[in-house]
DNA sequence: TGGGTATTAGTCAATTCTGACTAATACGGA
DNA sequence: TCCGTATTAGTCAGAATTGACTAATACCCA
């Protein structure tokens, strides 16, 4: 159970990113990859890019390492159906995968929310946490990039980073109040999920 | 003379922001490749992310396609040097290519911002033009997402979406206050640049 | 009957990006 | 003298992503 799925080398972030997705899709029920594929593309197009080639390159690799299962089903005369289901250690990856993403503050994208919108299956304390640590790091980022001395020269650095800046304080400003909306959630109905 | 450097397929956002990249670096002067890859390595770290064998395949396109040119030179018994210099074609392709990516209202991200980098090479009107589009581009999206019907299900999508909205509607308060200064200096100091 | 779209599952080649490596010289300090 | 770092230029294989394609059935409308 490495948190990176089992590849050797190359861009971590977008897999994991790409792996929780999918589980998370397998947590709301099993699926086949065709309405898999559809969800994406009709329901998350505004939250991820991913296509269907890589869709299913990705599903192998997670069967493979027995994250996920398959079984085959015949619906009608309808083309043959391949079923995927999480496994327990899919779940497991899954809660994994999905406490490093909430906690991860590098990303104000928009293809980096695959974790907010998982949110739901984490508990409100748990999910609070995660969210205070990613808010933790941002202001760790913020501090660090306001100490950045001028750059000059004939690129406008500045200029750039200027642009940086303003948006992660508003990520910022937007995860503290998120998270305020929470805890205020939290204690209106305590207990319940 | 494409905007999009010969490639057929793939991935085009990516290469003009790096041919962007570095043919804005090579606006500033001549400079051969390790030069070219210190630089971007020690001060653009955080506008970009591109790494040395991305670098020197870029330039042998670049070359090829007749937008740079190269020369060989030996500074003492130090090795071989191959000079890059922007060609008047490359020129014309960074202009364009800087335009077009100023305009482009969908980064809000880390390395979206190699054109506001170059912002200098504009003189100040055609870069107000271009943030103007910018900001009418961004304002557009922001009123497509504020139409978005709510989503619902089990997937807290709306969140991830709220969030989206958050750092574009923060992308827009910088991009129009930027502006204003633009405009402010420009009346400040008319006709300098 | 014929043609288009939906359902289902892929595959394949093309492309991009990068980590890790090689090579050769020079220079500075122990 | 020897070792490490700097200077300079790459290369190469591995990995990830995707556009465009194939295949086969079913259903609907004209």
């Amino acid at each position: 159970m490495r948190s990176s799925l089992d590849r050797p080398q190359s861009d971590a972030a977008n897999w994991d990113e790409r792996g929780l997705l999918l589980l998370g899709v397998l947590m709301m029920q099993d699926q086949h990859g065709y309405q898999i594929n559809e969800f994406i593309e009709r329901s998350l197009c505004r939250v991820t890019s991913m296509k269907k080639p890589t869709a299913y390159a990705l599903l192998d690799r997670l069967a493979d390492a027995g994250y996920i299962s398959v079984h085959r089903e015949q619906a009608g005369s309808r083309p043959q159906r391949k079923v995927y289901s999480i496994t327990s250690s899919g779940q497991t990856l899954f809660y994994e995968l999905l406490r490093t993403n909430l906690a991860d503050a590098s990303k104000a994208t928009d293809e980096g929310d695959i974790g907010l919108m998982m949110l739901n299956y984490l508990d409100r304390e748990s999910a609070i946490a995660c969210l205070r640590e990613r808010l933790n790091r941002l202001d760790a980022l913020l501090d660090e990039a306001a100490n950045v001395p001028p750059h000059g020269g004939k690129l406008s650095v500045d200029l750039a980073l200027d642009h940086l800046l303003a948006i992660r304080r508003a990520d910022r400003d937007w995860l503290a109040s998120t998270i305020r909306r929470l805890e205020r959630d939290a204690a209106d109905a305590p207990d319940i999920e």
